[in-house]
RNA sequence: GUGGGUAUAGUCAAGUGGUUAAGACAUAGGAUUGUGAUUCCUACAUGCGUGGGUUCGAUCCCCACUACCCACCCCA
């Protein structure tokens, strides 16, 4: 119990931690290029934040948020998402003032608590991005190209862009009233779990798996034809632009994200490679979210990206990372005269900025080569009573198995050429 | 929260109601004290997820619990 990380939690290993590295490098890259500053925000934040910014009727809310009162009496909750405490420190920061629009991004662990299952996890990382400050689908179609441009650069092929638009609370009202009254006569006939979304979410009952549900479902309404003027216009716009960048896509009317403050446009990237949980991005705008939680009416549009799915993506399509090697060097010691030299000699090529090792574990000098070939050292510096006497050292070539004496002088040189 | 599956060493695993629970890999040490491979030798579960029960006897049968995996729900 105490010697197991908690459940949906994952201890991301030494040997694995490059594979990380290397997403977040690739990550941070693209994001550079594209005009986007990184941004950190604290793990906590406070509870209403939260509520309010993804809203009270969410599962998210409901039933899925570590939440604690701190000991001054603060309700404080571990973020479940990246966009509200991005959103608050704008506002907090006044970035609103700065040169618009604002450009973000960040690589942050959230928490949700939720029963783990392939893809899901309690503590999980989103890598994101939020553009405030314009109302125009150009920035829409930035944020799903940059999407779009970092998973293929991964190396990820089976990935479709799906998109839609969830209109604004105006037609979207419409619609629901007009999705529940075609319902309706079919109430009876839904599964149990339609059966409570016909209240909370009425949307959610359109992409049922039960296969009832579909057939009942099949010439439902579509938010599609119920969207105002304004939101109609924004999504040909975003499929003009999109088109423009030759990004290829697929309308799907049944994409409903289950955070309250997406408006207009919605996308997610889907994969079937991974299991149940297909989506490793998925964002959208939410025009209204940074008056909802107390600050000026500015819209905004962003996405959030799961690292473990990206990381299982990349496994699905063999994509491998570069792996980080960084052992140069490893001293071979024998005798305490010599392993006193080498001491010396190890702090000297730290300082000098080359990695190198010594054994720590009194192991021969065949324990000590068997060592360094398992550290994949390129080279060794073996040091005896002999060499000592000479003022030399031997250094090996551990790939050429080739062997050379060079004197005490002449060992970084030599190092440093090879 | 609801289902389904799994549980033997660091890892992969075989196994049986009955004396010392296979094997492989990994790890550590060694093969006349100065060199990585191969080979050979040695060490490595009084223990079979935990707790009960049945039995003369349980790793094996029964019950409960826990953990992990997968799926629903929902999402990244």
């Amino acid at each position: 119990m105490l010697t197991n990380a908690p459940k949906g939690t994952k201890d991301v290993l030494p040997d694995q931690v490059y594979r990380w590295h290397y997403v977040e490098k690739k990550f941070d890259d693209i994001c550079k290029r594209y005009g986007y500053k990184e941004i950190r925000t604290p793990i906590f934040e406070h509870t209403e934040l939260i509520n309010r910014g993804v809203g009270d009727t969410t599962d998210i809310v409901q039933k899925e948020m570590y939440t604690f009162n701190d000991h001054g009496g603060r309700s404080l909750t571990l973020r479940p998402e990246g966009t509200s405490p991005a959103v608050r420190a704008f506002v907090e920061h006044r970035m609103y003032a700065e040169v618009q629009p604002t450009k973000l991004y960040y690589d942050a662990a959230c928490f949700r608590y939720e029963k783990p299952q392939s893809g899901r996890l309690r503590q999980f990382h989103q890598l994101g991005v939020e553009i405030f400050g314009t109302p125009n689908m150009m920035a829409d179609a930035d944020v799903i190209c940059l999407g779009h441009d970092f998973l293929e650069e991964m190396g990820i092929k089976d990935v479709v862009l799906e998109i839609n638009s969830v209109g604004c609370p105006t037609c979207r009202a419409i619609y629901r009233k007009a999705l529940q009254d075609f319902l309706k006569p079919h109430y009876e006939a839904l599964c149990d779990t339609c059966k409570g979304r016909y209240d909370r979410n009425p949307m959610r009952i359109l992409d049922c798996k039960s296969p009832e549900d579909q057939k009942i479902v099949k010439d439902a309404p579509e938010m599609l034809d119920y969207l105002c003027d304004d939101c109609a216009s924004s999504f040909e716009e975003v499929k003009n632009h999109l088109d423009a960048m030759g990004l290829e896509y697929k309308v799907n009317p049944r994409i409903v994200r289950g955070l309250d403050y997406y408006t207009k446009t919605a996308f997610e990237f889907v994969s079937n490679k991974i299991g149940a949980q297909g989506t490793v991005c998925g964002g959208g705008r939410y025009d209204n979210l940074c008056q909802e939680i107390g600050g000026p009416p500015i819209p905004g549009v962003g996405f959030g990206l799961g690292k473990e799915r990206l990381l299982m993506l990349m496994e699905a399509n063999e994509v491998e990372a570069p792996e980080e090697d960084p052992s140069d060097v490893f001293i071979v010691t024998m005798g305490d005269n010599a392993k006193t030299k080498g001491l010396e000699l190890l702090r000297e090529l730290h300082k000098k900025g080359i990695s190198a090792q010594m054994d720590t574990l009194s192991r021969n000098v065949k324990g000590q080569f068997k060592y360094a070939a398992r550290l994949n050292a390129r080279k060794t510096i073996v040091i005896g009573d002999e060499e000592l006497e000479k003022g030399v050292v031997q250094i090996k070539d551990m790939d050429k198995h080739q062997q050379q004496e060079v004197a005490f002088a002449d060992i970084f040189e030599t190092i440093k050429k090879a």
